[in-house]
DNA sequence: TTGAAAGCGTTACCAT
DNA sequence: ATGGTAACGCTTTCAA
């Protein structure tokens, strides 16, 4: 015979309730105040051996974790670093900038949350991040406007900074200007007597706030002179560079700035299998330093990029959380220096 | 005469206290709840036109930014999904990955919320993650226990996934092991012919997860044959690789698998330059298929690994969200197959 | 159609 | 030394 209980099991079993302070409260036998003094370790108030231990048990034998958004509700901040993670993939160097940082907030007692705002451009992506009452917002790129860091502001970011190409009304910065990598580009180039010089734009998209200034510090870099610059748009891909390398002579350029070391990678053997002579018909130089452009033959001509540490902007970040009246400060941070190789 | 104001201005210029729902209650001249009901769009309510026109230009005019924490404190549950960042340095790869499934999990209406535990290590780390009462958890690497997953459960999170080399008591795992790639690696190398295969090891910590790995599965490969593995520690550095070159024919091997392809290009750079002939006297596969390998002379042969799609793995976090009760699944996802090109 | 009030988990103030 | 209580900002049920 088939037993119905009265009772029907539930169908999952039950998952118990989230254990809160009051339930450990109620376990060790004190009052939710207690709790909190105990596990917060207040100093102000001394309670007795026996009743920590107590509440300490309480707490392992429920697995008790505090509730950090009521926390921080309750205490009205929170001490949450909100940075959006970039749309684009970025290269190592970008990567173990963040890294750094990270570890350098987290120093100072910070904690770093990458929120991936998808879909969600400019204002509205302001909005979803100062729901989350950050105390602070560090956004990469260039997709944050006068009204969104107001908003920000509005809502308790006590610092925002832009890491990117330009200033934002408001907000401190960061700036780091692409424009000088092509800028020492170019001064290069120009000093080994080059005078017709392509400029690699890649295709792939997200991308072309770096290209953009990369390509504009070329041209900086050539005013004035008879020399000349020519965009040459390069997807990623062996097809899309062998098929510019195959009307290479025509373009009649003796030297290219290749974007990055991996487009310069790309293209300069592309330009090899064509039989193209480098340095001595065309130069090419790359940039971001990176240890391939080291490994090739002949050796790859870069631009070092230096990055400031993630340390300094730790520091600013902390500095002006709690000196939050000063001006926005703007700090150029972006270093570029040629490495001279055999490419050029 | 010097006026000394009554009410001295305050020294920074009082930041006005965020702006809540009461505020814009008071401006609209209407209750919380109202303001409630037509920022949230409430359909079992109906609110007159005018009210709901007045309620939006206070909330617009007080830049009025809803608390998440509040909000998800009240509903009690959120619909954030935490990612611990990986302490190292991923490749292009993982990269992609990460983005695909941070844009699937947006499309299903979650937040990802990468959070950058720097210096917390296992269930210390598990504990910081739960207090952000995140619905789901999806830990890269092999830094969780089952102890870290049951305090993750207990704390409300309806679905842990470990995306690692092996499965952990009470989560769902994504099991990316690395071992199908030396073994792919080794089974190659054993059907052409060679015999005494060196494996490199980067000496570059927080990489012992995946060379470990990668190593065995070129021994499990040689199992039964009379063919060896040696192991061969190498910094990412030209000077490390050019010593290993120098010493390599002592070490009379026939074939090396390089750790992955920007190993490889490292290691066949020096070899090169000692007259090492690839690949006939020594054959190099890397691994992670990245275009670079295919710019190489010899072209590089390697091993492509495949990851699963981001949408899966959404769809995956979403199911068990709704469900789950459901037992606790592992998946093999981690596919890897050889690239046959020239340098073996 | 609108408002009053309770309650989410915490902590700080004020009594006891 | 310990406990009651209010308040943080928000949503929702119930009542008017």
């Amino acid at each position: 015979m088939v037993q119905i209980p009265k009772q029907p099991v539930p169908p999952t079993p039950a998952q118990r309730p989230v254990p809160t302070s009051a339930d450990v409260a109620r376990l060790a036998g004190v009052s939710r105040a207690t709790v909190s003094y105990v596990l917060n370790n207040t100093s102000a108030v001394r309670i007795s051996e026996p009743t920590r231990r107590r509440v300490h048990e309480a707490a392992k034998e429920l697995g008790y974790v505090p509730h950090a958004a009521a926390r921080s509700l309750r205490a009205g901040h929170s001490r949450m670093v909100l940075m959006p993670t970039p749309s684009v993939p970025v290269g190592p160097l970008y990567s173990q900038f963040l890294n750094e940082l990270q570890w350098a907030l987290g120093r100072l007692d910070y904690t770093v949350v990458q929120y991936g705002s998808v879909g969600l451009h400019g204002d509205e992506a302001a909005r979803a991040w100062a729901e989350l009452r950050p105390v602070a917002v560090l956004v990469p790129g260039s997709d944050l406007g006068p009204q969104g860091v107001a908003v920000l502001k509005r809502s308790g970011a006590r610092a925002v900074v832009t890491l990117g190409p330009e200033r934002v009304e408001g907000a401190h910065a960061l700036l780091m200007d692409h424009d000088k990598v092509g800028h020492s580009a170019g001064v290069h180039l120009l000093a080994r007597g080059r005078r017709r010089i392509g400029v690699v734009v890649p295709e792939e998209p997200g991308l072309e706030i770096f290209s953009k200034s990369r390509l504009d510090g070329v041209h900086r870099s050539l005013a004035g002179t008879d020399a000349t610059a020519t965009a040459l748009s390069l997807a990623y891909e062996e097809g899309a560079a062998a098929r510019l390398a195959a009307r290479w002579r025509s373009l009649g350029l003796d030297a290219v700035f290749a974007y990055n070391d991996e487009y310069a990678m790309l293209l300069m053997r592309a330009l090899q299998e064509e039989g193209v002579g480098i340095p001595d018909e065309t130069a090419v130089i790359g940039a971001d330093d990176l240890m391939l452009g080291r490994l090739l033959r002949p050796r790859l001509s870069t631009v070092h990029i230096e990055l400031p540490s993630g340390r300094d902007l730790a520091e600013l970040v902390d500095r002006v959380v709690r000196e939050p009246g000063g001006a926005p400060e703007s700090h150029e941070v972006l270093g570029a220096r040629v490495v001279h190789r055999d490419s050029t």
